[in-house]
DNA sequence: CGCCCGTTTGATTGTCTTCAAACAATGTGG
DNA sequence: CCACATTGTTTGAAGACAATCAAACGGGCG
């Protein structure tokens, strides 16, 4: 069963920003934000409820998943610091979000993206930007699963760790089962293909919460 | 090989739009478009080249793909009459697109798109949209893959269809190997497949190009 | 009519899943 | 601090589904 069952009392803080408080890559949208801090494994939002805000991640590791029509959890995408999550330009989320450990996110309003875009071009172009880069995640996740074998699928999200993560120890915040879940394959599979990989020398230091990944690009056999 | 060899010399005649040509729902980026007729398997571009325009389909039909890592071909989308395909934020396009029929499309520049984003809201907002369409076509199309089997995929592939073409008998513009390509199945499989579905007839009169849907949904066992 | 290409059908193989159990890591209360 | 429960990960054996290989069939076009 991928879903968990039991979940922390969603105990949250909100707090205003202050327009100093952030680095100089201050983006016009994020100024509408206000802070929100995320317990590990605190939903974010949950698919059939109104979209209401869209998200910045500042810290930490968020996943969205979608269910299966068996009841396989199907994780779309893991977002990290910087990265934007929960645009939905329809009433509804159609998919969930769940904070994998304890976050930082920027909560903004649609309601303020929409009347912005409405009279600030910057906005607008910042939406598109951040719906292209999505679409554009959606089409690489999908060519992943559609063009790979099970054990060059991990070894491709390895490689995507590590991209984000630079350094050689590459730290995975996530469970097999995320990973798995993201893979579209099973923990055994993944287990397995790791497995293989350590074999081929292609990856070493197998531990629960992080590998050392050797080969940079090309890994997968 | 799902890649065809042989190719139609590109003869292709441009011809200015008329304003008054279209129909009521005339949208603002669509003014800035020509029109372009496709002969049957003609290239609308290319993996790699630059991305110099963004198209609406009037007539035929239109094929998305990449490549796959072993010649496999892999079919992103299939565009129909008031679809918009290609638009690209990118310098080059990284997937193709081929005319399945002989088809019309109006082609839009990007240039003119940018600068018209640039200060018109509504052109900015239109690109949102259309990228946003996009953005959940690919997923619809990336859950509708990892969710269901082969013979559930071809049924939603049918019914997915149907919704296109408003019959009965739904009309097969593409063989058996673009809805192979398109579904991540080989054709062998689509045809066993649609064998099976026509044995517990959810379908019925399955010809090459053509197939009678008697299920709106939930038509996948 | 006969060729050619796309489609169907059949037999076999391979990859991943499923089921089952051992094992390791983490946390809890005594 | 250890015994124990709990959860997550690994390993093994068997089975399922779609791919592959191979050949027959059928329809469209010269």
């Amino acid at each position: 069963m991928p879903n968990t069952k039991k979940r922390k009392p969603p105990h949250r803080w909100f707090r205003r920003r202050s327009a100093s408080a952030r680095g100089p890559s201050q983006n016009s949208i994020d100024r509408m934000g206000i802070e929100k801090l995320l317990s590990r494994k605190e939903v974010v939002f949950r698919n059939g409820r109104a979209a209401s805000h869209i998200y910045k991640v500042e810290s930490g590791c968020i996943r969205t998943y979608a269910n299966g029509h068996d009841g396989r959890r199907l994780i779309i995408a893991f977002y990290f610091p910087s990265d934007y999550f929960g645009l939905e330009l329809r009433k509804k989320h159609l998919i969930s979000a769940e904070a994998i450990t304890a976050s930082r996110v920027l909560a903004i309003r649609t309601k303020s993206l929409i009347s912005g875009a409405a009279n600030n071009i910057a906005v607008a172009k910042q939406m598109l930007a951040i719906t292209n880069v999505e679409l554009r995640r959606a089409q690489n996740h999908s060519l992943l699963l559609r063009n790979y074998s099970a054990s060059e699928r991990v070894a491709y999200f390895l490689i995507e760790m590590k991209q984000r993560n630079r350094q050689k120890e590459v730290e995975l915040v996530m469970s097999r089962q995320d990973i798995a879940d993201y893979l579209s394959l099973t923990i055994e599979t993944v287990s397995r293909s790791l497995k293989q990989l350590k074999k081929q020398s292609a990856i070493s230091r197998v531990t629960n919460r992080s590998v050392i990944v050797h080969l940079r690009k090309r890994l997968a056999a």
